[in-house]
RNA sequence: GGGUCUGUAGCUCAAUCCGGUAGAGCAGCGGACUUUUAAUCCGUUGGUUGUGGGUUCAAUUCCCACCGGACCCA
């Protein structure tokens, strides 16, 4: 940084607080507030009330009304509004808004010249009793009140709220305290976490938490982050899935589990990937493939039943429908239909990777019919799939741990979802023969050598897990952040993410 | 990685096309006001135009590079 700054490298720098304008004047307010003996930082406040909580109580009265009740609130102060010898302000808490009426008659003087200390933005505590105003405002006429914390930033406009993207990412708190957009947003996740946690709760799923660090990252096709683990001096890597532990916790005899947790992947980031994201994967003993699609219906449409009151959703201006059930397309029929072609899994591979190229299809000279179908799928088709869509029946190449179909050899009983044109959820009847699991591991290996660094690795343990014995299990992974998105009406990643990863400052 | 767009006061935005002292609203500050709720009214402060370089008598404006960000494509 030069010897010369900008106010907004001054705004950066705690020390220069005090040269710029805005917020010197703030800082002498903090220090005309302990001039008279008052802590503008104190240690505690116990509110017994929340703005929604009292409006839920007393909406609907009359101007001018009294409710004899009294409530201490706690939130920031924001707006306030300057009559003579009167203000008003809102106060902004955990649940909404209250209107703060504060007159100096009713404080006093000494009082009411500290009331004007506070800025826009500073958290304050108060107490009074619930009214209306003359025009009808629920309110809390101010008795006594508290500076709970001295804010010293300026905050943005309230009524443009902030607008700049980078800046609502990079300061999500300044986004949540002033567009209720972000709140919105923030509940909604936490509304499906929650709905879908209790979906799976109510099946008898036990929730379980299983490495983020692993030797070896296994149980999905993705290039890892890579860190180190000093005592034992060895690279480890940040967890690209929980497959294979969850599934080691099924062979141990836990029958049905989940963990909903971050996933991390080394990719681009783009509208609708984060390095890391959260993840819900389920196992469950005894079944198969279809009860999976009929448990991954059930939750998604609960989901949005819980986030949105309904199961159908506009997304992207067009409706959605997200209620069971949903259709059923065999991958490769699918491209057949969709291009109108009569392929198979039997053709060579070479009159295959000849179809790609002329569809401007990207191919590696690596891969096989198995693969060069699903790239013709996930090209030609995927995006345009809106209504949710279980696409069945994956190749066995592109499944290193999915169980053979029952009744066609060269696919195994694999589904993805897409909703929207994207993936919103994978799943499969588990392999768990381990001879063929150590074949396909040693497939994926061959296609690593050949230049698949997205290949899986060869997981010896879990190979032997599979020797004690995994029942017939399926299992499901649905990604969390893109059910929000769609839950919530957002095109990007970021939005639903309260931290999304940008470049540093 | 490629393309398009973008960065101006604390915030939201003008001015840039076609170079000529950078404006507004809100916020802030001072004043009036006992029923506002984007309060209103009067007055007023605030800018190295993302960073660096180039062209020019003169650059927010034109050119180049770099740093962020958004969107599209791979």
């Amino acid at each position: 940084m030069s010897d010369e700054t900008t106010p907004e490298e001054q705004l950066d720098d705690r020390a220069s607080l005090a040269d710029h304008p805005l917020t010197a004047v703030r800082l002498a307010k903090l220090e005309e507030l302990r001039s008279r003996d008052i802590n503008p930082y104190p240690h505690t406040f116990k509110p017994d009330a929340v703005a929604a909580e009292i409006h839920a109580l007393h909406d609907g009265l009359e101007p001018g009304a009294e409710t004899g009740t009294s409530v201490t609130v706690a939130g920031r102060l924001l707006n306030v509004r300057s009559f003579g010898k009167l203000r008003f302000g809102v106060l902004q808490d955990r649940s909404g808004q209250i209107q703060l009426f504060v007159s100096k008659a009713v404080l006093g003087d000494e009082a009411f010249e500290i009331f004007d200390l506070i800025d826009n933005g500073d958290w304050v505590g108060a107490h009074g009793e619930v009214i209306t105003t003359k025009k009808g405002e629920l309110s809390i006429r101010v008795d006594r009140f508290e500076i709970l914390s001295k804010a010293l930033r300026p905050f943005p406009d309230k009524w443009h709220g902030l607008q700049d993207q980078e800046r609502r990412y990079r300061q999500r708190y300044l986004d949540l305290t002033v567009n209720e957009e972000a709140r919105a947003t923030a509940r909604a996740r936490i509304a499906t976490v929650r709905s879908l946690r209790r979906s799976f709760e109510e099946r008898g799923f036990l929730e379980v938490e299983t490495p983020m660090l692993q030797a070896k990252p296994g149980g999905a096709l993705a290039r890892p982050f890579i860190t180190h683990h000093t005592a034992l001096d060895m690279d480890m890597y940040l967890r690209i899935a929980p497959e294979l532990y969850l599934k080691r916790l099924i062979v141990g005899g836990m029958h049905k589990v989940f963990e909903i947790n971050r996933n991390f992947r080394n990719e681009g980031m783009d509208t609708s990937h984060n390095p890391e994201f959260t993840m819900l994967e389920s196992y469950e003993a005894f079944a198969d493939y279809e009860d999976v699609m009929k448990l991954t219906e059930e939750v998604v449409a609960a989901a949005a039943l819980a986030v949105t009151g309904s199961t159908t959703v506009m997304y992207q201006d067009r409706e959605l429908d997200l209620a069971p059930p949903f259709r059923r397309l065999p991958m490769l029929e699918a491209v057949n239909e969709q291009l109108d072609l009569n392929i198979s899994y039997d053709m060579p591979v070479d009159e295959l990777r000849k179809l790609a190229g002329d569809l401007q299809i990207k191919v590696e000279p690596s891969w096989g019919v198995g693969k060069l179908v699903t790239a013709l799928f996930e090209a030609t088709i995927e995006d345009r799939l809106w209504e949710p869509t279980f696409v069945i029946d994956y190749p066995v190449e592109v499944s290193p741990l999915s169980k053979r179909h029952r009744s066609n050899p060269q696919v195994t009983e694999r589904f993805e979802l897409i909703v929207a044109g994207r993936e919103l959820a994978n799943a499969f009847t588990e392999l768990n023969d381990p001879a063929e699991q150590r074949r396909r591991f040693e497939e994926q290996a061959a296609a690593r050598v050949a230049g698949d660094d997205e290949a899986h690795l060869i997981d010896e343990d879990y190979v032997r897990a599979l020797e004690y014995g995994l029942p017939p299990t399926a299992g499901l992974g649905l990604g969390v952040d893109r059910l929000v998105m769609i839950l919530t009406n957002h095109a990007s990643i970021r939005e639903v993410v309260l931290f999304p990863h940008l470049r540093p400052e």
